[in-house]
DNA sequence: GAGTAAGTATGCAGGGGCTGCACTTATAGC
DNA sequence: GCTATAAGTGCAGCCCCTGCATACTTACTC
């Protein structure tokens, strides 16, 4: 450990380095999977491509579809903390609005790799399924907050319904409508959507609460 | 075509032939997989078991993970079929009612096999998700004939969002009882909680019924 | 600044799923 | 029987992915 830094800790050039050669690989596979599609291009290609070895590839990304889907666990994480720390009146829905609310600034580079990622997505059939197979994890997450909001005992299927319907909502939303990606409209609509779907599903759990 | 034959024409050998080797591929594979698991058994150990050349198995099932799933479309098909046919005065929740009620009579072998298959999706992760992204056929069906009964606009998302919360809840159901297969609760049993599970539905659909 | 420890990149060999193609074998209809 | 058609097979090969041994880099210590 070097002195004199301040709050933050620079990592260290390997760290750094690691960090570029990650960005590089997820830049150049979204490209390729874009241009291509996405079985039509080969981790040989992309190693190629990226300039390093295609075993590399494998020390970064347990399989070619982590590279694509590389983000979800850290969004889930993030999730998971808003749902944590949200305060005491707020439902598990609420907290969930704010979390997307927040999500729709649209960092550029981030926004970019999104709609890359959804059109790659929306081009194949097994990512298409695969992609709404990881949504299982935020499934399960709001399940659970949906369950202290309901008082639910651990058998109790309701929340498990509701949170099916929401991620079913929002995939709905989002594959139904390839054409107009999240970035293209103003944030203002897509909370406006949002608030629709959570207007129903608010509806649907007030009839599910019979506790 | 041979004269004589009844209202049913029983197939020719060939026809036969074929038949029974896919049943023994499955029956095989079923075991197999259940013995030490999906992973661990390769395409070559059942084709070996089965009697059969490896590049065969691939001329009966696109995958190895059909051998496991190959009967879904055929049920698919038939809830389809429930579907369409349902009278005037029943809903999709109704005609989907029957069709499980109808499903419950344990055929010996039917039923065995749908043990095996449970006990080896339960024991293997990649499994479990993919068998239940094979449901997104289901909950599309349902998503269809719902917004029939709601009189639903091809826009809207609230019949698939009941469909989700359908397809979740009985997931649910079987996923977090792997103690309890439905073989071994009696048909009445399961009958009882699948009108629990539609009555939440009920609920929610009413809920969401504004039109 | 040389030397060592730890981490990273790579090459190689190989397993396993899956496919296209050519070829043999078995059934069907004449 | 004899031929058209279909099923089964063997082979070569692509691709994803893995374990292992090895070269290379960065980091830390003296």
């Amino acid at each position: 450990m070097e002195a004199g830094n301040a709050t933050e800790v620079r990592p260290g050039l390997r760290e750094r380095k690691k960090q570029k050669t990650r960005e590089t690989i997820i830049e150049i596979a979204l490209e390729l999977f874009a241009e291509r599609g996405y079985e039509e291009t080969t981790i040989a290609e992309i190693a190629d491509v990226a300039e390093v070895s295609p075993r590399t590839i494998f020390a970064y990304f347990p399989s070619k579809e982590d590279i694509l889907f590389c983000d979800t666990p850290e969004i889930q994480e993030r999730l998971a903390q808003v749902l944590r720390d949200r305060p005491e009146g707020a439902t598990a829905l609420d907290a969930l609005r704010d979390f997307i609310a927040g999500s729709l600034s649209p960092d550029s580079n981030e926004a970019r790799n999104e709609a890359l990622r959804r059109r790659i997505v929306a081009g194949n059939e097994t990512l298409r399924r695969n992609g709404r197979a990881r949504l299982a994890g935020f499934e399960q997450l709001m399940a659970e907050a949906i369950a202290v909001d309901l008082h639910a005992g651990p058998g109790d299927i309701r929340p498990r319904m509701v949170a099916a319907a929401l991620v079913a909502a929002f995939s709905a939303i989002q594959d139904h409508d390839p054409a107009a990606p999240p970035e293209s409209s103003s944030p203002e609509q897509a909370m406006a959507v949002i608030d629709d779907v959570m207007g129903f599903l608010r509806g649907g759990l007030e009839a599910l609460r019979h506790d």
